[in-house]
DNA sequence: CTCGTGACGGTAT
DNA sequence: TATACCGCCACGA
């Protein structure tokens, strides 16, 4: 299992993320059997060129919060995209992951 | 080869 | 329940 594969795979993960629905890094880093790699998902998605396919946005952490500081503009990038797709933020520029987390299904 | 860094997360406090 | 620590791990200097 080389670095290539796992990005791949972490992308391919992502692909399958549901148009609404989103994932958190640490459980995307479980779909590619790294328990603890939540900082790899983290990095691959960095990697990432600008026109890129993979549904990024779709990603977030654990507290349901985007990982960009809020005042970034990547950071209002991704969530305009979220909000396009019917994600709702709070006041406190979080999302309630129990209602929009993905559930793997295996 | 060692060291610091980061789109993170689990656990202790 | 909300923070603070600190462990993870691939990358690049």
């Amino acid at each position: 299992m080389n670095k290539q594969n796992i990005y791949s795979r972490i992308y391919e993960i992502i692909y399958l993320i549901p148009h609404g629905k989103v994932a958190t890094y640490g459980q995307i880093a479980r779909l590619v059997s790294l328990p603890n790699g939540a900082r790899q998902v983290g990095y691959a998605l960095h990697k990432l060129k600008e026109g890129t396919d993979v549904p990024w946005f779709r990603v977030i952490n654990r507290k349901g919060q985007i990982s960009f500081p809020p005042d970034t503009t990547a950071a209002s990038l991704q969530r305009s995209l979220l909000e396009s797709e019917g994600v709702i933020f709070d006041t406190n520029n979080t999302i309630d992951l129990k209602k929009y987390q993905w559930k793997r299904f295996k």
